[in-house]
DNA sequence: TTGTAGGCGTTATCAT
DNA sequence: ATGATAACGCCTACAA
């Protein structure tokens, strides 16, 4: 029987289920050896459910990201867990990066869980502040909407680090640079286009905007983008991956192609990958500590969720979590790729 | 404000609770446009608890995985997830492979979820039968505990798989074969093994001990093991790796050493890598579906919680999922690895 | 169609 | 230290 309540305990024993809660929360109790017993013959479990309703609290958190496959995304909600401590459970939901779905998510989330991290789909929401429809403490990480301002968020300096590796691969020599970036209503992939489209500018690079694709952070994006520049009259002699998906893809895409790294193209993506030394050449790359980017997210959230409970006022915190350019193999000065032949 | 309730929207309104209440279900009410301006105007949202308390439902079936930075269950998760469908929210916990948070979790969950997709840790429970203890539904994946004959399971044919790598390495000339296979108290672990044994057996060769090395399904155990090996006054040449992290971390070590593959050792991975194309050479494999066995896992529970709600007798039902070997270049004919002076 | 009221399983506030 | 009892927010007979 799965269905044992507080009150068979409490009958079974003789006592009330006032006594019973109360040895469950810990206090001491006359009988309360009979009641361990009871409990376990009885296979009691208190109702998760009955204990939210009644309390308010729910000594739980939520990971609301777009795709959990995303070694980017687990390795975010492994920080986070890491930084809750034993106190809290770590639900992890994954929205498929389907908009309904995360919104719908959301509201299924009210109210058996005490705040949550979120990677929102999109920075623009519509009306002003979607989220704040929401009651519950909110952290966003890694991606933002387009009232950020009002919420703590953890972000990755994107601009940056597109910057840091725009900036290599012209002291290469490059100036054919293209990048494959995310979807420009994303945090992600706007950030980082435009810490390439202003590094060009700076140093006096026109820019191709046949050089600049957006894509959707997947593999199979990462494939079909680096497929599509390959394809052009005038290829890049250097590619910017977006994200560590595709530039698997795009390495796949050079690979299937016989497209030799460095000495045809040179590549550098944002993100390492998760085992660069079995690849060859490995990866330059822009990195960052992905488990500390979680959990630094959740300890602003817990600290959210403190100061709700304690009604105090807290203003928004933002984070920014540093990067730094890896330099491995993929990068050399052009040589130019030899003028392809059509189809 | 965040907690308004169905009481305050029926005050504002001027109706009943019910009246709220069947709007929500979806009645037809007579002043459901007013209804609906109160429930957006106060930012109501129906309390998940309140409802799973009354109702017993809860609409949510959670996935509990060791390791979820292991792509395996992330696509285990993935699956699942697909398979749910819409009216299913699904949540992802990760017990972190640590015993007693794997308890502590499911104990939590009691009450907040109508069924669950485990992949235990161990197979040896303390008393009988562990599991049985919480009544809610519960599907092993991958892995299951000793009392397994008592739940639905959805293995894979894990003895099968072990066969074919070490036929295959025995049709190729080896008969020097290590396993790095998991903990053997794990289900994959234990079995994977036994396949390698067992084919040994049958094929009249001498199960070398030294060859049987138990680790941990950790990238670094799979690096550590297959120095171990490499240290082996007589090496192995040719090693069956017991999954996807291990097999990274043996490929490091190898690597790292200098080793060649397939010219100076052989290797075989049990599971198949996410990438497999973009290391050289391409690892040959034991494949298995991924995602479809997390699938299977979703449909199984659902049966299950469907029979449950109906008051229906279900046998447990046990799937397995089938394998097959994807040969690539990581295995060759025996050369002979050269004798390695010591240090 | 609508309202009233009881109860889901707990915790917490009273008395005792 | 213990017991009765009133919420928590919602759903659902039962009546109207």
């Amino acid at each position: 029987m799965s269905s044992a309540t507080i009150t068979d305990v409490a009958q079974r024993v003789g006592v009330s289920v006032a006594t019973v809660s109360r040895y469950l929360s810990g206090f001491n109790v006359r009988q309360r050896d009979e009641i361990e017993n009871a409990i376990h013959e009885l296979n009691y479990r208190p109702s998760a459910a009955a204990r939210n309703l009644k309390s308010g609290r729910t000594a739980t958190v939520a990971i609301v990201v777009p795709d959990i496959s995303n070694p980017f995304f687990a390795a975010i909600a492994s920080g986070a867990e890491a930084a809750a401590g034993p106190d809290y459970m770590v639900l992890l939901v994954n929205s498929g990066a389907v908009r309904e779905r995360e919104e719908k998510i959301l509201g299924q989330l009210f109210g058996r869980v005490d705040g949550v991290i979120l990677s929102p789909l999109q920075e623009d929401n519509e009306g002003p502040s979607f989220f704040s429809k929401y009651g519950l403490p909110i952290v966003f990480v890694d991606r933002i909407t387009a009232d950020a301002d009002k919420f703590d968020s953890v972000l990755v300096d994107n601009v940056k680090g597109a910057r840091l590796a725009t900036e290599h691969l012209i002291a290469l020599g490059h100036e054919k640079i293209a990048i494959i970036t995310g979807p420009l209503h994303t945090t992600p992939g706007r950030l980082r286009a435009e810490g390439y489209t202003s590094t060009l500018k700076r140093e006096k690079i026109a820019l191709q905007k046949r050089y600049l694709i957006e894509s959707d952070f997947t593999r199979e994006g990462g494939y079909a983008s680096m497929v599509k520049l390959l394809e052009d009259p005038i290829p890049p002699t250097a590619v910017i991956t977006g994200n560590n998906l595709m530039s698997i893809g795009a390495l796949e895409a050079l690979k299937e192609k016989q497209i030799r790294i460095p000495e045809d193209i040179s590549i550098i993506g944002f993100d390492d990958l998760e085992f660069p030394t079995l690849i060859e050449p490995g990866l330059t790359a822009i990195f960052r500590p992905w488990h500390e980017q979680g959990a630094e997210a959740m300890r602003a959230l817990l600290a959210r969720i403190a100061a709700q409970a304690a009604h105090t006022e807290l203003s928004p915190q933002h984070h920014m979590v540093d990067v730094h350019l890896i330099e491995r193999g993929s990068c050399a000065p052009p040589k130019g790729l030899p003028a392809r032949s059509k189809g």
